[in-house]
DNA sequence: TCCATATATTCGAATGTGAGAATATTGGAG
DNA sequence: CTCCAATATTCTCACATTCGAATATATGGA
């Protein structure tokens, strides 16, 4: 089941939304995240992040793991369309990998 | 001068709404329209297809040509992945291209 | 049980968006 | 110049969206 299999427009929704972009393209550089790590990188409020990440999230085109009190999120096999335009968001905001963040507590 | 160099968000805007996304199937299927014609096919009022055509020659997503009274809407060459949106619109839509069309006068 | 941390959710205010009627503009016919 | 048809633009109003502070929930450790 493809995310774009529902609606078109919806999907397109989420992909026109640049804080969406970024947390997008920071899945696809860094395997995986959780929340505080979002909040840190990208420097929003805690409430922001969680609400943009959870959309994503339920419109497929990012997976959720829970493991104790963290949410990771982690990519999800999406439409060829949805990559490309990650990886031009990518590009256009010049995302990096952050090799050593800062961690929210030790887990 | 591609479209996506300038904000890859405002593209996808373009893109995440249904009648944009008829306007540019329908363009896509027959490759050039004037507005009356949108109108009829999708039986929407004057003032609003034009405004949306306008808006998606803006983002160079479509081009227009002026002969006479009319307008003529058609294809750019837009990023591949719009094209490919593009596509799973007339799926999902059900976009066909209509062979007789009304026209609005005889030019 | 109590506390601290990570995340989710609620809620109100500000802002943005879209439709469509009305109006303006443009261009051709006569 | 006048009229009409095609298109663009303006304007208003209802509605949707978004942010972030505040609050709620959940989980693990002491």
């Amino acid at each position: 089941m493809r995310a774009y299999t529902r609606n078109l427009a919806d999907v397109m929704k989420s992909l026109a939304d640049e804080t969406n972009l970024r947390l997008l393209g920071l899945i696809k550089l860094h395997k995986e995240l959780c929340v505080c790590e979002f909040e840190d990188i990208l420097e929003l409020p805690q409430s922001t992040v969680s609400r943009h990440l959870k959309a994503l999230a339920d419109s497929g085109l990012i997976q959720a793991r829970k493991d104790g009190r963290w949410r990771y999120y982690s990519t999800a096999d999406c439409p060829e369309f949805v990559d490309e335009i990650v990886n031009i968001a990518i590009e256009q905001f010049g995302i990096k990998k952050r090799e050593s963040r800062k961690k929210c507590g030790e887990k």
